[in-house]
DNA sequence: CGGAGTGATACG
DNA sequence: CGTATCACTCCG
């Protein structure tokens, strides 16, 4: 039924509903916690687990959680333009991640394609969960299980395990899409591939990304490594 | 000349301007700076900047600094209510610091008044300096001045200290004030005063304040006081 | 522009 | 409701 305190979303899709509840004691006592209610009756209790939900169907950017508004003032955040966006208009090396998405077709390799776009958050840290949740993104991620079957190298390292340094730099950056980004800049680019190297990468990725490397965190091969 | 970048501002009076300037370098590269121009061209970069030079002729409480706007939204904070107004609903003592203002006539102790409410954010600390800036509440304080000259207790710790122990607390809780305080406590109630003894108001003020006693940290009177 | 301080978010 | 982490504000 109805249960009061549930107010319709105008800002979401129609069915979701969004409660306040103000906390009554204890030293954070007279703040409040929103949570929306999917039409389904689910709970969320932060932006991203939404996000996470709704995926690419609802643009969150701009919309404020605790007041379920969209508020333009909110762009603020995702401004951030790739720094050579704005110094080097056109300049440089062609970017192994940001221009990986060509054809879509015939090849070995699975494509990063839209992996950092893609994520509305600047969050840096791997993190793991998240698998759950399910609905997102269901189609980008089934264009690319096809070619999985096929990928051998995916199978070579799994049953050798990454070398311990070779970290994923970025969000949502897998084991797999992260052996990806490596193999295609071994085969698109002559240049050493280092890895990002400047720590301010952790602090502000949109800005700091080394985009001639792949995003991983900066690394070296031991001889334990190569035996 | 009407410089580029600097936009009227319609939530502020007539001739207010506002600019932003993005962060070309360094770590927060992509970020920006807002700063306001008065009418007479002053810079203003915080909003407790701004609210100490608008004073009382502006109210600031729902104001967005980066955005420009009033946001209703940013009532959130100041939402809080007094612990006893939500649980106990008229019960209890006669609450020494909020009913106090009373009659603004005829008193030999200056009457906190404004003193609490006044102030839009929740900080704690006794912030120095400030005492700059010039325009700001001209009215209220004028009405104290008069009272303040036939005060004499205020005299009479000023020339022999306040016992170290006891400490304002509270926004803006001068050494006056405070003084007022304790002696309008004395006079108001025959109960006894021992000051605030929750560590919680450190933490929030608004909802944790023990109102049937004076804003001061919990104190004991020592032999060395008497002497 | 940096960075300490402060407040808000996100999830246990 | 607590609290680690993150993000932003304010001012040097």
């Amino acid at each position: 039924m109805e249960k009061p305190g549930r107010m319709d979303c105008p800002a979401l899709p129609p069915g979701w509903k969004k409660e306040e509840v103000i906390r009554k004691s204890g030293l954070s006592a007279g703040k409040s916690d929103v949570y929306y209610f999917s039409p389904s009756g689910k709970k969320f209790r932060s932006k991203p687990q939404l996000a996470r939900y709704l995926g690419n169907s609802v643009d969150l950017s701009s919309f404020d959680f605790r007041t379920g508004k969209m508020m333009p003032s909110k762009l603020q955040k995702n401004k951030q333009r790739l720094r050579n966006d704005a110094l080097n208009p056109n300049k440089g090396k062609p970017d192994l991640n940001t221009t990986l998405p060509i054809r879509q077709t015939a090849s070995i390799f699975k494509q990063p394609v839209t992996k950092v776009t893609n994520h509305p958050g600047n969050k840096v840290r791997s993190d793991p969960q998240r698998l759950s949740e399910q609905p997102r993104q269901l189609f980008w991620e089934k264009r690319l299980q096809g070619l999985s079957a096929s990928d051998v190298s995916e199978q070579i390292i799994k049953s050798m395990e990454l070398p311990k340094g070779l970290q994923g730099v970025g969000p949502g950056c897998s084991t797999e899409s992260l052996l990806s980004a490596v193999a295609s800049a071994l085969h698109t680019s002559s240049a050493p591939i280092t890895g990002q190297n400047s720590a301010a990468v952790e602090k502000n990725p949109g800005i700091w990304l080394n985009t001639a490397q792949p995003l991983c965190r900066a690394f070296v091969v031991t001889d334990d490594d190569i035996r």
